[in-house]
DNA sequence: CCGGATCCCGTGCGATACTG
DNA sequence: CAGTATCGCACGGGATCCGG
């Protein structure tokens, strides 16, 4: 058999890989995934490139150190790309990847998720602490 | 009185959630969903309810306590049931809300895609690290 | 035996201050 | 403006014990 087909490829990455087993390697993705900064700079980044300080001030809160190292990461594993211009001051570029692109609206979905359900979430809240 | 608390939720709720905002409340919900155990745990339940020891199981690494502790806030925020059948032995069973039916899909999404990118992202850090 | 609560330690985050 | 260094503290999370 020449070429396997697209689905069959897609099963036998199934198979070959779960984050149900503690040891496999996805185990540990999935945890740096499931980030909420990671979620957050995907999310601000998938308009275009942007500044190390324009992403602070976008992503309200984060302190720089975790910025910097969750880009890192990032960066790291394939999801955006880092790009210095040695200008006066320095200028620093963060975009996505194609990698990262493909990633981005996954976790935007998170986001968005949240902030579409929060009043219900809310409301369960209010239900489970009057019981 | 639980109304006075609701109503004053509902007055925040008239602005826009953003979790780019750090003081909006969807950035810590965004942190709790934003877990891996959360991600796990809402994907081994999608096939349909589960008792305790069966999930621990199923989620291969995950401390009791972790395992307890998660599904206590997905309950809480109405994203699970708990049934206890008062046999013996004590019969605990966990299934997913209408609303963490909807969520299921949008966290098991990046499970898959960590399980189906793991090639990528090695990739990446091999070239990443020989730099 | 199943499910949950408690204790306790290490990780890792955030705040602050400093360098190029 | 981007990044690094240091430290203190809170919290994640595992081991262990408890109730039924």
């Amino acid at each position: 058999m020449p070429t396997a087909t697209a689905a069959q490829r897609r099963d036998e990455a199934r198979l070959a890989y779960n984050a149900f087993v503690a040891a496999c390697p996805t185990r540990q993705l999935l945890d740096t995934l499931s980030d909420k900064w990671v979620c957050l700079i995907l999310s601000a980044l998938v308009d275009g490139p942007r500044r190390h300080s324009d992403l602070a001030r976008t992503i309200a809160g984060v302190s720089q150190k975790m910025l910097t190292q969750t880009l890192r990461r990032l960066e790291r594993d394939g999801l955006v790309t880092r790009t210095v211009t040695p200008s006066v001051p320095v200028r620093v570029e963060y975009e996505l990847t194609a990698l990262g692109n493909d990633l981005a609206p996954v976790l935007g979905a998170i986001k968005l998720w949240a902030e579409a359900h929060m009043d219900e979430v809310f409301a369960a809240r209010d239900a489970y602490d009057a019981t």
